[in-house]
DNA sequence: CTGTCAATCCAAAACGTTTTGGTTTTTTAA
DNA sequence: TTAAAAAACCAAAACGTTTTGGATTGACAG
C-alpha cells in the first residue's frame, strides 16, 4: 500500500532527493546521463510526486474547482467546454460537487484549487464575502458581481427577453403570455427583459397571463390547463422562460385542442437538445452554453494571473426558428380548432 | 493573498497548534472553555486545515475519483448518483476529466484519491497492470476485471441482450435485425446475449441483417436507409444497440413509408429521456445508471475499508413498453405501405 | 602553481498539518 | 499535607516535496 517516493527513487539512483528533484522537473543543474537514469528509473517504479507534498511547498495545485450542485444535464455540457478551456491553459479541470454553500466555502479554504468557478444556489452573501476576503481568484456564472479576484460570465438574459418580444412581435402578435421560471439570475433577467421590450413598444402584460412554469415542464402543463380552464381569452403570442416549460404548455394546449403554431406561437428557451425531435420542432432562444464554460475558464486563469482585475461578461443568444412559432392569426384571440 | 494557517489560530488564541489542532478536531486533551475560544477564533479567521498539509501527514484524502474524458449526458447522470453513495459515507466526490490514460494513471499516482471510478477507454491494460501493483482501490465501470483492490460494476448488457430477444420472441416475432453499437463493452455484450438467445430458439441471424449503428442516430439512419434502397425483404424485429440508433432506424423506416408498429417493430436500449417524446414514443431496455453509480460508489468505498476483495457486480435491465413494439404482423416480411 | 569558472551535486530548511511522547498543572485520595 | 491520578497543554518529529545556498569537482587561463 506504501506508494514509492522521491527517497525511494534518490536510493535507487544513487543520488540525492535534490537531484531527483531537478532531474524530473527539467531543472537545469544534472547532467545529461544522470537525468536519463533518474528517469527511466522514475518511470520504472512508477513515480509520481505527491500532489500534497508537491503543493505543501508550491503553494499552487494546477487546479481549477468548478463547484456545483448537480452535474446532469446543463451541468454536464458547460462542465466539458470548460475543460477543454483549462486544459489549453494548462490547468485541470475538478468537478466538485458539494451539497452545501459551506461545504464549497470548505473546499475553497482548504486551498485545494488555484481558481474555482461557483455555480451553486447554495452560495450566499455571507459566502461571497468570506470569498472576497480570501482573495482566491473565482468566476460566478449564476450572479452579477464583481471585485478584486472575481469576476461573473453569464448569459445575456436581459437581452435575450428583449430578443424574444422582438420575434413576436416581428411575426404580427399583440397579445401575449409570459410563462416564468425560477427565480434565478436568468429567469429574472429573462422576465425583464421580455416585459421592458413590450412596453417600449406600447404593448401591456397583465399579471393574469404569467403562469407560473418554475421552468419544469409539469408546472408549465398544469398553469396552462388551469388558465384554459378559466375560459379566459387565449393570447396568440407565448414566451416560456425555458424550453421545458414550453414543451409543457404545448401539451397542454394540443391537449385542449389548440393548433401550435397555426392557433399560438410558443418560443422557448435554450435550446435543449429535445427541442428539435419534439412535434411541432420548437423555436428557441439559443442560449451558447459551450461558448460561456469556454469563457468562464478562460477568466479564471486570467484571474489567477493577475492580467485584469474582476469583471462581467454577457455571452447573447440567437434565436433557432423551427416549427413552434408562426405568423398571428387575424382574429385578435386564439380559439381550439373544437 | 496568503491565507491562515494553523500557526496564526494558535498565536491568537495564545495556544501551541497542538492544542489547536486537537481542539478543532475533536481530540480529548483540551479544556472546555478553550476549545470554545479556539473554534470561535477560528471561524473568525476563516481558517480552514490545508488540504495539502493535513494529507501529507494523513495519507489519505477523503475524495474519491470518478475518471472519465466527458461528463455530459450519460456521465452526468452517473456521477450524480455517485454523489449521493459518497457523502453518505462520508466521502468527497470528484469528478476528474481527462485527456488520456496517462492522465487518469498519472493522477492516481500522485496520491490524490483515496479511491478511484474508471470509465475511460484510454485506460488500457498497460495502465491496469499499474493500477494494480499501486494496490489503491479502483472499480471499473467499462470492463470486465477483478483483482486484489480491484472491482468492476457493470450492466448485465448478455442478460439484457437475451431479455430482448424474448421480448420480440414473445411478441410473435421470427424475422430479426441487430443494428449494431461500438465495440465496448456493454455494445459487444448485448450483441452477444441477442445472438445467443436467438439462437437457443432456434433462430438464425444473417450478416446481412445486422446493420451498422454505432450507438449513433444518424450512422443508423444511413445504414437503415441503405438496407431498404438494397430491395432485401424486410425483418419484423429490430433490436437496437442504444436508443440513439433506434430512432434513427425508425427514421429511415418512416420516410420510407414503413410503419412503426404496425409494420415493423424498433426496440431500444437505454431508455433516455428523449424516448418517451418521441413519436412513436420508443420501446426500450431500461438499465438503471444511477443504480450503477449508487453501488460503484458503495463498492470503491467497500473496497478502501477493506471489507472484501475485488469482485464483479452487474445490474439488470427491465423494460419498458411504450410504442415502437407490437406483436408481429401476418405477412412474413414487413412491406412498406405504399 | 594558483585562482576562476562552469558543471554537478547535495544538506538543510520550509511548507501546514497530525501525532507521539512528554511536561506541567490541577484535582482527587489518603 | 502529600502522593497519585487526571487533565491540560506543548515541543518535536514526520509526511513528501521544492528551493536555497553552498560544496565538490575538473578544466582552463594566467
Amino acid at each position: 500500500m506504501r506508494r514509492t517516493t522521491i527517497k525511494d527513487v534518490a536510493k535507487a539512483a544513487g543520488v540525492s532527493i535534490t537531484t531527483v528533484s531537478h532531474a524530473l522537473s527539467g531543472g537545469t543543474d544534472v547532467k545529461q546521463e544522470t537525468r536519463e537514469r533518474i528517469e527511466k528509473l522514475a518511470a520504472q517504479m512508477n513515480y509520481m510526486p505527491s500532489f500534497s507534498g508537491r503543493n505543501l511547498k508550491n503553494a499552487r495545485t494546477g487546479v481549477i474547482g468548478l463547484y456545483s450542485r448537480y452535474i446532469r444535464g446543463f451541468y454536464g455540457v458547460l462542465a466539458d467546454a470548460m475543460c477543454d478551456a483549462c486544459q489549453e491553459a494548462g490547468f485541470e479541470l475538478d468537478v466538485i460537487l458539494a451539497e452545501s454553500g459551506d461545504m464549497v466555502m470548505s473546499s475553497i479554504l482548504s486551498k485545494r484549487v488555484d481558481g474555482a468557478i461557483i455555480l451553486h444556489s447554495g452560495f450566499g452573501d455571507r459566502h461571497t464575502e468570506v470569498l472576497r476576503e480570501t482573495e482566491l481568484p473565482a468566476v460566478f456564472l449564476d450572479r452579477e458581481f464583481s471585485a478584486g479576484r472575481i469576476s461573473s460570465v453569464l448569459f445575456d438574459s436581459y437581452k435575450t427577453g428583449c430578443q424574444a418580444a422582438d420575434y413576436l412581435c416581428g411575426l404580427g402578435h399583440r397579445e401575449f403570455m409570459f410563462i416564468k421560471g425560477q427565480d434565478t439570475y436568468d429567469g429574472v433577467e429573462r422576465r425583464r427583459g421580455f416585459y421592458q421590450r413590450l412596453r417600449e413598444r406600447g404593448i401591456d402584460l397583465p399579471p393574469e397571463r404569467e403562469l407560473e412554469g418554475a421552468f419544469d415542464r409539469t408546472t408549465a402543463q398544469r398553469s396552462m390547463e388551469r388558465f384554459i380552464a378559466s375560459g379566459a381569452p387565449m393570447p396568440t403570442g407565448i414566451f416560456a422562460a425555458n424550453d421545458d416549460s414550453a414543451i409543457g404548455c404545448i401539451l397542454a394546449l394540443t391537449a385542449a385542442g389548440y393548433r401550435v403554431p397555426e392557433d399560438v406561437s410558443v418560443l422557448g428557451c435554450d435550446n435543449i437538445e429535445l427541442g428539435q425531435w419534439y412535434t411541432p420542432s420548437l423555436t428557441t432562444m439559443k442560449t451558447g452554453i459551450s461558448t460561456m464554460g469556454r469563457l468562464a475558464a478562460q477568466e479564471t486563469v486570467a484571474l489567477i494571473n493577475g492580467e485584469h482585475p474582476g469583471r462581467i461578461t454577457k455571452t447573447e443568444s440567437t434565436i433557432v426558428e423551427r416549427g413552434s412559432c408562426a405568423g398571428a392569426p387575424l382574429s385578435e384571440a386564439a380559439a381550439p380548432a373544437g
